[in-house]
DNA sequence: CGGAAATTTGAGACGAATCAATAGCTGTGG
DNA sequence: CCACAGCTATTGATTCGTCTCAAATTTCCG
């Protein structure tokens, strides 16, 4: 229900983020109109990709949330990196493109393959700066993961995760849905879900945070990310 | 001294590497050949590349080790991950470039800059699968530093660098070089130079690898692979 | 409304960090 | 060729952060 939208064709809002991304030509507007036509909905949960399986044509998330996951043999999981409604994944300029990790559906989704690059060169260069900040997005989890704190950790993801719902023009001022539970949240630090529990109350006890019914609200955004030094803005020492 | 290279050309090891990884045709293999012409030693501990600075071309790595890493404000460091004598780094298709992490010579290197891809399509293609194994070597690195002991950490590490040593033919059979410090690999697996230090101890004295002089032996590379679970190799649960 | 999933809390164990001090190595210059 | 300086490696004692196990409670969903 969540999941579906009145919008269809141009109007939808991933492409309205998209082409706020990169000025997108008319061609490219066409395509992805065109493309948002084949949009379908997958349950939660759901594997869309599996680590190995030839990966067809880019993603663009619609709406809901997806992740990518790389799961141990022993059930240890990790998730490497969110994708968020509104995000365009999976560019491989590769002549036989295997997927490299796997796809979960954390949400209800609803998805639709991306045109081709070669409709035009805008649209080649908004799929080049979205794999630019995909691979932002994975350094900046390498550098939680290596050396932040347990708190710094999850401060960190939440304020990424606001700041990519806010590009997405889907989060309020000082607030977004956050649809994950701290199991989620849990893989994707590196922690137990114990202690992702124990991080978040410190964090509501502090009064940094407000957290309900999926609703992540930050008390004092800014504060927050100076006080843990969120690492997307302040990276380079000195 | 150890830098210096007596072959040029198209007989640099390099471009041997390259041409193993895809097959090349001419243009790419002229153009390589001119590429490595232009070689030019960096020393030791330079900065190659700072973070948020216009990257000029993709480098290619003719010899010495790299590290890109990333620093917070108050000291802690990151090395987000390595790039080994022979391999390919920084292709972009982006608009202006900005680098997203700072890149560092560990040891005296030798680069010189790539040849556009536009080339020839051979050489785009050898472009597009180096991005490949770049961005799966940044998810074993995040799969790493989130779900894996510190021991299995530094096994993993050790065993990815091997594996892409042998790729580039720098290796025996058993063994390589390893031109690391002990805070080096503590900054790359999100441990503390003292916690390595043990490990590598605990390692030796169970008969798992031998290390002196900066070479690196495996006791049993395939059974230590399978100890613990070499996560390159055996990634889907099930 | 009922059952499963998610969250919360406590006690205790363990892994890795920290602090501190010693020993070994490497290159450099006298 | 030796001695010194400055990294690098090693070791021990202790502290701290996070995990583990277990149980109770709440929330969500059909």
């Amino acid at each position: 229900m969540n999941t579906r939208f009145k919008l269809m064709g141009a109007d939808h809002p991933a492409i309205r983020r998209l082409a706020e991304l990169v000025h997108l030509d008319e061609p490219a507007m066409a395509a992805l109109a065109m493309a948002v036509r084949n949009h379908r909905p997958e349950r939660a949960r759901r594997e869309l990709l599996r680590e190995g399986t030839a990966v067809a044509s880019p993603l663009l998330l619609l709406s809901g949330w997806v992740a990518r996951v790389r799961l141990l043999e022993d059930g240890r999981r990790q998730i490497l990196s969110f994708i968020l409604p509104g995000e365009l994944v999976g560019h491989c300029t590769q002549p036989r493109p295997l997927a490299v990790s796997t796809w979960t559906a954390l949400t209800n989704v609803v998805t639709c393959p991306a045109p081709p690059a070669s409709v035009s060169d805008a649209l080649e260069q908004a799929y080049a700066v979205s794999a630019a900040r995909e691979e932002a997005n994975l350094l900046a989890q390498i550098t939680r993961l290596g050396r932040l704190s347990a708190e710094e950790r999850i401060v960190d993801l939440l304020l990424e995760l606001f700041g990519r719902m806010r590009a997405a023009g889907l989060a309020s001022v000082d607030s977004f849905e956050l649809p994950l539970t701290q199991e989620v949240m849990a893989d994707a630090t590196g922690l137990t879900s114990v202690h992702v529990n124990r991080m978040l109350q410190l964090l509501r006890r502090n009064g940094d945070i407000r957290w309900s019914r999926g609703r992540m609200q930050f008390v004092d955004a800014a504060g927050l990310a100076n006080r843990v030094g969120y690492i997307n803005r302040q990276v380079v020492g000195g």
